[in-house]
DNA sequence: CATATTTGGAAACGATCATTTCCTAATGGG
DNA sequence: CCCATTAGGAAATGATCGTTTCCAAATATG
């Protein structure tokens, strides 16, 4: 008895697409970020991505799922660069700086007007639209989860004042976060980004 | 020497119209905020307005006019309701309060899943539409002076800390109120809400 | 080498978009 | 009382929307 093992794993037959999947999904992070989903036109992406209308219904179902796919690599990036940013925190408190500054940081400039994908789909489609809405707040969640992490840990290494509400604390770091970015679209200098974050820190004590 | 008097003082002459303009835009204001600028068509207008798409365009040039005497409409009547809350303010503090509340108010439940339409509009529009990023730059500004105010006026009056930073803090209030509209899109309690209000009222300890 | 399968890409699709046109209705001014 | 002016409303406009179709090109499999 034997086991049919593919000589090119992970290629099936076919022609093999000439372009990267996740490459041109950062494109369309851009795009759909900058223009919002109802803004965004295929023509939009098909220019952007640098693909034909072909293509992209190629490898996707339709605009919806390269929106979605959009989103999930858009989270996936940005949470991955923000867990690395939170292995260096010494403590708690530390934590929770990094984290505000990782999100003031892209809040502000050019990276502040372009938005944050998750704030946008909120706004814009969180509504009527269930697919996004079960992502946003997932999000949303996965951040306020963080927060409140830190917060207990600061308060058990001693960083933390330890009469303050863990939860509501990091319901309102969270809130100031999203309410940055929203700021952010008028972009405000790095100094005034940054100086909502020191105020927040002052929460801790 | 006579003054010619209009004998229909601001009627001028023609048919008259036959609907209230501000009941339309309130109509407005509503589709725009659930759906956003590029979400709404002029069909969803003509319908939530009770107008054909002839009368839109008597009365208004295009679509984004449309879109700015709504969004004007919203500001002031958001506005009036603000300062008439406000005037019942005691001192600093409890105007500050009364502020975070109104907002909190409206973030939360059906109002919030609608959500703002100045969040809405520096999402969608601030980036490429200069008419619209003016005014939701007004708009942020018009908040952040207010809380500033208010805290100048409670450390006047005493109700509230002489150490911190005004400007600062009416910045970081402004965040947190932003945030509350972008959390506020997938309804959070009213409870959960205002628990974040109450954390930042701590900031005027 | 032949076949099945998938992609690239241009062109075409019907639907819907924002806007205009055209006609009738209703008003004020001369 | 007529004329200029404006609104109401249905229908038509061209443009653009998202999506599909069709054919050639490129791969894996047998």
């Amino acid at each position: 008895m034997s086991i049919d093992i593919s000589p090119n794993p992970g290629r099936s037959a076919g022609r093999p697409r000439e372009f990267d999947i996740d490459e041109a999904l950062d494109k369309a992070i851009t795009v759909f970020s900058e223009k919002g989903y109802h803004g965004t036109s295929i023509s939009d992406l098909r220019d952007a991505m640098g693909l034909t209308a072909g293509s992209l219904y190629k490898a996707f179902k339709d605009k919806h799922a390269i929106f979605l796919a959009s989103f999930d690599r858009y989270k996936q990036v940005r949470n991955a660069l923000l867990d690395e940013e939170l292995e260096k925190a010494n403590n708690g408190r530390d934590g929770v700086y990094r984290m505000l500054a990782f999100y003031a940081e892209g809040a502000h400039g050019e990276g502040g007007r372009r938005g944050c994908l998750a704030v946008g789909t909120a706004v814009e489609l969180a509504i009527f639209d269930d697919e996004a809405a079960r992502r946003v707040e997932r999000s949303m969640d996965r951040f306020e989860t963080t927060f409140e992490a830190l917060i207990r840990r600061g308060q058990e290494d001693g960083s933390i004042n330890r009469s303050i509400n863990p939860n509501a604390t990091a319901r309102l770091l969270l809130s100031v976060v999203q309410g940055l970015r929203v700021l952010g679209k008028t972009s405000p200098s790095r100094e005034q980004t940054f100086s909502v974050v020191d105020v927040a820190m002052k929460l801790l004590d």
